[in-house]
DNA sequence: GTCTATATTCCGATAGAC
DNA sequence: GTCTATCGGAATATAGAC
């Protein structure tokens, strides 16, 4: 009558082998039988608990991304100054990415073959209001607290020094000659780095 | 006797239509099918000309990489300030990349797949020498021209900047609801403003 | 060189025993 | 639930006519 609580179950298993080889080799990249490899079963029994590949895919996508996208709406409409916006903003982006450093790759990539259905299958409604973090930018510049900026341009400044040195890892590590260990090292100091190279680059 | 020489060769129709689909979809989602019909040929024909899907993929790789990476060496290796160095590295990656905007995924998908093997094979002995930019930055740093920074994380910065947007493309346009030909426009200004922000971002 | 037709390999999915 | 064996379709690759 015990029931087993210590071991993980068959489909958990084959969750966590799946969201590993699908990360690694992408959709069309992945085989079944990587994945019954990875979870030590055989073919069948990823049927039997999941009907298809596509099936499968999807559980892993939809969890993946949905724990991963970080609320950053929240942040956006809280009441503070848009310095420590920024601030919150860059120091989950790299705490995030540093849990699932493969995410970025993975999430671009689907993105990339076809945005819409995936873009608003991740969103679901609560879509990253950029247009209230626009208006307090340029109501910023208008003060003149800030230089002048085009919104846009600052809020990929944020995105791509928080999420760049992820998807290139591999490279920056291999023309650097970094150890794993120093480079996760850079990357912990980049939590708070990021948000100051962002202000120092738009104070006046 | 004479040979004809305003039309493509089928052979550079092939690789051109390799070319793309193998950027588009990647090696693993590209199917021999999709290039022949590029290519305005049959699959047969294909085979004819390259023995092998793998073949085919080889060839479009070395050439494509070959020729996007920029010559960052003849700038690090240039003698000019470290500031001019840091512009002209900016404004190369940003013009190179608008020329060809889906080589920067296309690649970060091949090298996270076999890093070590993409990677020596994309360089062949010129890899950028990133050392002799770190004593440069260094040396600027002891001099007190410039805010202490780690070099990595210079580096690291300027990539990010010049790279980021145009990987995330899909995402950021469907966040801001923008217009390709805005978005090219905002692409157009950051030639000019990535190594302004990142000159602002280490200027005492 | 280019095609049609066919062989071969790979892979997702199912049948059926235990 | 889990396995072995196998099917069926899709994709790569080859044979052979023109």
């Amino acid at each position: 009558m015990v029931k087993k609580q210590k071991d993980a179950t068959t489909q958990q298993r084959i969750l966590e082998a799946a969201r590993k080889v699908f990360i690694e080799k992408g959709m069309a990249g992945a085989r079944m039988q990587d994945i019954a490899d990875e979870a030590g079963i055989n073919k069948a029994l990823l049927h039997y608990y999941f009907t298809s590949k596509d099936m499968l895919f999807e559980q892993i996508f939809q969890q993946a991304s949905a724990r991963f996208i970080p609320h950053i709406n929240e942040v956006i409409e809280s009441d503070v100054s848009l310095l420590e916006k920024i601030e919150h903003i860059c120091v989950n982006y790299v705490t995030l990415i540093m849990s699932k450093p493969f995410m970025p790759l993975f999430i671009l990539n689907e993105v990339h073959k076809q945005p819409e259905a995936f873009l608003q299958r991740m969103w679901g409604g609560q879509k990253p209001k950029l247009h209230k973090l626009a208006e307090q930018i340029e109501h910023e510049v208008k003060r003149g607290t800030i230089k002048p900026i085009h919104p846009m341009h600052l809020f990929m400044n944020i995105m791509s020094l928080s999420i760049f040195p992820f998807l290139a890892k591999p490279m920056l590590q291999y023309m650097s000659k970094m150890s794993d260990k120093a480079y996760w090292q850079l990357m912990e100091e980049r939590k708070e780095l990021v948000s100051k190279f962002i202000i120092d680059s738009i104070r006046k």
